[in-house]
DNA sequence: CGCCTCTTTGAGCTCAATCAAGGTGTGTGG
DNA sequence: CCACACACCTTGATTGAGCTCAAAGAGGCG
């Protein structure tokens, strides 16, 4: 009864990957090749879906909700690397390696769903088909972008990482209007952007002050979009 | 007889490919397949490979020397997102898009060799061996574990990303004593660790001045590496 | 010889980190 | 049901690492 479930489950997920880009080309059965053995985790708030560290069996897709990959340093602070909204895989790059090991931890930011797939799956369905290499390559390479991206706004001010952030979370989610569908605290935009709280409040406070934004619940509901892009460019005048 | 030249140096090139852990599965025939149509490019001192948003109709690997990968922003100062080591692929993983763009400009450090292959031959040769793309993702999640340390360091201080770039650079030419084999300027290491000149030759004039590191030409060498390490474990005290 | 790149040093200033303290809402165990 | 822990948000005061600006020396090159 509880495989049969399952099964529904299972199924139900399958039409869900449809709608991503990297699956927009298979059929349905194709899916169910990709992915046997598969199964749908269900995540609460803050659980903990792959540990850093840990020998990796498998990997898999976001079909709701996000997950943040974090990488610990030995003291308190961790850094997140990467924020995952559904059609993202997790750790389906290592799945090629002799003994793959999970680089970053996983983490549930609020309710989230996950397909799972067993590394096995990968090695004997996956690897056999270019077409889906090439999309999850594409995908990196997307990732990277992002985070060159990143690394490039380095010597910015505060204002600009973080309008740079809301504004590349809202282009994720683009159907869903002006509000991010994703719980994200102050604390998680500090370890993404490798600063304090504080100053992440004090810019965002100032924010919420102007009307530019406003949170409930987590929640970030972006009031001025074009005010907040208008943050990104405060070039420092060129001579 | 200038053709004849070309496929002379295009089969040395082919043999210093087995060198390169990519291909160490690879014949020697199977290289002269998969690099159909290259051409060894050699550059000199701040030639320019690639431009960063023309059209890519061809990747390649590093054969000798090194090249930096950059990413200008509208005001003057662009930001080094890799620097390219022998067995270093360039713009591969852009190849299997539609419509590829080179995301970052990509110049000479030094005199460098760089053996360029045709878009087409990645998409007739290439994509018909998964092994070769895995090995090329392997590259890229190689890369981007790099990227991520680097993300995570952004709160450190200066000196240990500097630390840290250093180590890094000597582990890739492990064989070859603890002076780094490519030219590095203080404005490259600060370009790539998004600060400011200034502030990289304060500290690394210190490290110079203990006897630490010693600077010759450009080459960088590193006389005290304990002393470097020494240096990224600089922990806060934590409480 | 002038131009360019790279390095160096000093002085001043600023952004954001740190420390400190307090507020809110939620879960949890006595 | 209360107390306590915990996660998150907020504000203020202080401080320092590193940026900016300025000025200059040292090769290398056409």
């Amino acid at each position: 009864m509880v495989i049969l479930d399952k099964q529904i489950v299972l199924q139900a997920a399958l039409k869900e990957l449809l709608n991503f880009q990297i699956f927009s080309r298979c059929t349905l059965k194709d899916l169910a090749e990709i992915c046997a053995n598969g199964e749908v985790v269900v995540s609460q708030h803050r659980d903990i879906l792959y540990q850093m560290g840990e020998v990796a069996d498998s990997f898999g897709i976001v079909l709701s909700g996000a997950y943040k990959l974090t990488r610990s340093s030995p003291n308190g602070d961790d850094t997140i690397v990467h924020f995952c909204t559904p059609g993202d895989v997790i750790a389906a790059f290592i799945m090629s390696q002799e003994r793959p090991i999970y680089p970053v931890s996983s983490f549930a930011m609020g309710p989230s769903r996950f397909l799972k797939i067993p590394k096995e799956t990968y090695l004997r369905k996956w690897k056999e088909r270019p077409d889906l290499i090439f999309n999850i390559q594409s995908l990196l390479s997307t990732r990277i972008g992002n985070m060159q991206m990143q690394l490039s706004l380095t010597k910015a001010p505060l204002s600009v990482k973080i309008a740079h952030l809301l504004v590349d979370m809202l282009n994720r989610f683009e159907d869903h209007g002006s509000a991010l569908k994703l719980p994200l605290t102050r604390k998680e935009i500090a370890d993404n952007l490798g600063s304090s709280v504080e100053s992440v409040i004090r810019i965002m406070s100032d924010w919420t002050k102007k009307g530019i934004i406003e949170t409930q619940d987590q929640q970030i509901k972006i009031l001025k979009l074009e005010k907040v892009i208008a943050e990104l460019e405060v070039i420092p005048s060129v001579k």
